[in-house]
DNA sequence: AGCGCTTCGCGAAGCGCTTCGACGAAGAAG
DNA sequence: CTTCTTCGTCGAAGCGCTTCGCGAAGCGCT
């Protein structure tokens, strides 16, 4: 049995520093440049190095220095159900870590405030990255109670002190609403986030609620509030329900995936977007382009905000004492093909040609009034 | 000027050691199990733990016991523009990782050899997961000199000695054929991965061209290899063509996005979908469903492909001798509206009622002979 | 009682790096 | 020519943990 040669033991600074007759923490000087080191040292160790091919060993740099120059990220869902602008931010912030030479640790367990700390407590990042952030958020207390470093993409209540990037939901919402009600539309509903999500108390769906309550009132219209679950079969059966039961609502803005089942419904019900009903998505992305009729929605610079929010994290790690920013992302609606006046025919004539549908369990209505 | 009280310096094992009066070792076996300990001491030392919200150190952890107990996982895209597929690959195996107590570290320096071979060089990864493989990945080839241990979601021209999860693009493009050629049809288009990633030998996409190659020899019909950007106006562009200048085609297979410019040019060029065009899909996922008409294509089980190549990874890293398992994912048909009979009018006369498109630029053309 | 045996706790030696105080050799100032 | 500064380098003390070898008991056996 031959020995096995198991591994090409990976050099040390010791070595290098025994290799080019300088001492060890000359080796650390001259990569750290921390202080001054002469020329000709410097290339002296350099060349070990490169020789050597000599790598710097991440933990012990990390005890050592107390910093594992490493941040972590939140995912919102172990499953990765996200909404496209979701997955921008995490590609965004990705970029940004990579350029700084930071690491981005990746973590779903997103709904455990536990774990939230835990990667920092453990050391393994210096900074926590959250998603999918509450108004009253366990996380973020748990977080500010052990002085853990953090930036949010999304809101809570209370964002005194807190660095974030956020998209600006309410004036998208609002910016739909008015496009929709420039064209002629006098009866609008809003599918947004499930009820479950309300509940829980994720912002940017009270954000949504919030600013269309407001903007229906404002604008004279009337609006109806919908909370609707994603999925296509879901979002189906409430938007079927919305069709029969509401035949003067004549388009919707939807804050996730429910266009798809709405578009479903509205196929189903025969109806044809945009001369008989119109759809404005709040999400829009590369999919608004490649449905069919293409989808009128708010774009965002969602790889731009991720970044953001990376950078002002890391920065922060740098510099603790820089103010907190707080950054929130106008985004543009593009129109496309799914909105358009409303029918010229009284929209009510429709309802005698649907049967009537018991409302869905899921559903979860709320009629804000005319101003 | 008050002290501002900087830090609660978090509790170490040492103190731990010294609160429950024993030795700093003995605190070391109780959380490792790697030695007995007796009920007694074993309760006074988690007592402690817990009283004291101790945290090990996973930085020094991984210094001492020389594993960082990390995995790194190279994304293809740093935009992140990744086929659905892609993103559930990563999906599941971050899942995995965290049930393993393991930690992700995400990159997105793909392309670059070197950044493969540093993580885990630095000791921040016990091994890496590389997606989009090339036939011969120089990549490879440096973890293989380093003898570093990793994984593939892809696979290489010489797979063996190799672990990897793959979906098999040959059977599905076999698949996706069948299915056309029993519906009728005899000349059919394959939408190809675009051209620069089959120079740069992307395993993928060769694999997808023999397949496409063999079967439709086999089959009997005429096969058209396009390559193909992924990027809609770019592919309609090619789509535009070929509709154009093969008006005997009457369906066509797409590997990746180019469905999108797929249908537009359809629409665009009046064609009804599935009546004049069939379109399958070898990579649908849940936007098969949101289309008009709904895309029959392959579904893949890629969270569980994620996740498997994660869990060999680290079965891997606990025990380097373990066979290097190979895994391919067969794929299921899925039929929905895209696909049907070719038209019953001889497809030639379509080509009268439109214009001659000179062939855009981003085309690459290969023709499969008949059997 | 004496023997080896297992059981379980202790101390100490690292792991590879950062960082601080010290120190010799220059150059500047007296 | 001394005295005070830089400047550049060195040595050593950790950072918080794992792990190995040792030894003190406790055990059953002859």
């Amino acid at each position: 049995m031959t020995k096995p040669k198991p591994k090409p033991k990976p050099a040390t600074m010791a070595q290098i520093a025994e290799r080019s007759g300088v001492a060890l923490s000359t080796v650390s000087y001259v990569l750290s440049g921390k202080r001054p080191v002469s020329d000709a040292m410097r290339e002296r160790v350099l060349a070990s190095i490169a020789e050597a091919d000599y790598r710097p060993h991440g933990p012990a740099r990390a005890l050592a220095s107390g910093s594992s120059h490493t941040i972590a990220l939140f995912l919102p869902s172990p499953h990765w159900d996200l909404v496209p602008v979701q997955q921008t931010f995490v590609a965004g912030a990705t970029q940004a870590t990579s350029v700084s030479d930071y690491s981005l640790l990746l973590s779903t367990a997103a709904a455990d405030p536990e774990a939230a700390v835990r990667l920092v407590a453990n050391r393994r990042a210096d900074g926590v990255i959250l998603m999918e952030t509450l108004a009253h958020d366990p996380r973020i207390e748990k977080l500010q109670a052990a002085g853990f470093p953090f930036c949010l993409i999304g809101r809570t209540a209370d964002t005194s002190g807190i660095g974030y990037v956020d998209i600006d939901y309410g004036a998208a919402v609002r910016t739909g609403l008015e496009h929709l009600v420039e064209l002629g539309h006098r009866c609008v509903a809003l599918f947004n986030f499930p009820q479950d999500q309300l509940d829980a108390g994720y912002t940017s769906a009270l954000i949504a609620r919030d600013a269309f309550e407001v903007a229906t009132a404002e604008l004279g219209i009337r609006g109806i509030h919908l909370t609707c679950p994603h999925p296509p079969q879901e979002a189906f059966a409430v938007a079927a329900w919305l069709l029969a039961s509401e035949p003067d609502c004549t388009a919707a803005i939807t804050t996730g995936w429910q266009f798809t089942g709405l578009l479903g419904a509205l196929r189903a019900a025969n109806l044809h977007v945009p001369d008989e009903f119109s759809v404005v998505s709040v999400i829009a992305a590369q999919y608004a382009e490649m449905l069919t009729p293409a989808l009128t929605g708010i774009e965002w610079p969602a790889f731009e905000a991720g970044r953001l929010a990376a950078e002002m994290l890391i920065e922060r790690l740098a510099d603790d004492s820089v103010t907190h920013r707080q950054l929130l992302f106008g985004g543009e609606l593009v129109i496309r093909e799914s909105t358009g006046p409303p029918p010229a025919t009284p929209p009510s004539k429709r309802t005698n040609s649907r049967k009537r549908i018991p409302p869905p369990e899921t559903r979860n209505l709320v009629q804000t009034q005319r101003a």
